[in-house]
DNA sequence: AACAAGACCTGCATGC
DNA sequence: TGCATGCAGGTCTTGT
């Protein structure tokens, strides 16, 4: 489910809700996420404030007043939701605390591929799923000849480039065949064979694409919610995601989809060369 | 070393 | 109606 817009749309929408309020009571009713939640977690974060809210690439980061970071990423399926306390637990429903104010932040993730964990501030940098991911695409500092550097010496295809976490962090299925029909490359095309001349447009068609899907409030197509419980509204400006057999918004040419390392691809055999 | 395939999960749509 | 199959926004591990 969630990329980079929809995890930022969350990030935006807990904030005014999250932020200066105090997790009382946490209850961990299904440690199986991806990796185990700790058996010491519940107790480890009650009691801090939230201070703030960031986000690296598709992962949240929690800033606690009492030096620790809670990072969440969620998979899949996940979503973090702000209820009223007292409500009763809905199915998938697996951790759930307890703030100031009357209200509960809920980790509810049906396919468990999400994550919840908590370290050190200081240490948060070291963990290896933050360091294993490459820039951040909307970083002003990501140069075209950086990306093109790491693109061109590699013979995978480019979709699969753009999914790579290493390569570019917070790009995922459905921005990866968005920023690709604007940019007018195939996903099939080998990093190798991208000329220096085709990433300064790849850059901005995926920094352009990702933006806008930050503005519409992310892609909503079957269960992602922000943490409101609303549904964001980019699904309806797919150019490529999903669109097999649909004519394309540009030229008209059916739109096609192909399977990449067993993920789905899809793009316009006349728009994209 | 660089890559793809498989594994991890549940839920839903489709077709028999 | 029930059952089997395939597919889904991600990432980690295994094997070639």
């Amino acid at each position: 489910m969630p990329e980079l817009p929809e995890i930022e749309t969350v990030r935006r929408s807990l904030l005014p809700r999250l932020v200066g309020r105090r997790i009382e009571a946490a209850v961990v009713r299904e440690r199986r996420l991806r990796r185990p939640i700790p058996p010491d977690f519940a107790a480890r974060v009650v009691g801090q404030r939230i201070e703030a809210i960031s986000r690296r690439a598709k992962y949240l980061l929690f800033h606690l007043s009492r030096g620790d970071c809670m990072l969440a990423h969620l998979g899949m399926s996940g979503a973090l939701l702000v209820r009223a306390t007292g409500k009763a637990p809905q199915c998938h429903d697996h951790v759930c605390m307890r703030l100031t104010g009357r209200i509960e932040l809920v980790l509810n993730d049906p396919r468990r591929f999400g994550l919840l964990a908590v370290a050190r501030a200081e240490a948060v940098a070291e963990l290896p799923e933050l360091q294993r991911l490459g820039p951040d695409p909307l970083d002003p500092g990501l140069s075209t000849a950086a990306l093109y550097a790491s693109i061109h010496r590699s013979r995978r295809a480019l979709k699969n480039l753009l999914l790579d976490q290493a390569v570019l962090a917070g790009v995922g299925n459905i921005y990866a065949s968005e920023a690709l029909f604007r940019a007018g490359i195939r996903p099939t095309r080998r990093g190798n064979r991208v000329r220096l001349a085709e990433v300064a447009p790849l850059l901005q068609a995926i920094r352009a694409v990702l933006a806008e899907a930050i503005a519409a409030g992310g892609s909503s197509i079957s269960d992602y919610r922000d943490g409101n419980g609303r549904p964001g509204s980019f699904q309806l400006r797919f150019c490529a995601y999903d669109r097999a057999g649909q004519p394309c918004r540009k030229c008209g040419a059916v739109i096609r989809r192909v399977v990449q390392t067993g993920r789905s691809s899809f793009y316009c055999p006349a728009c994209q060369r």
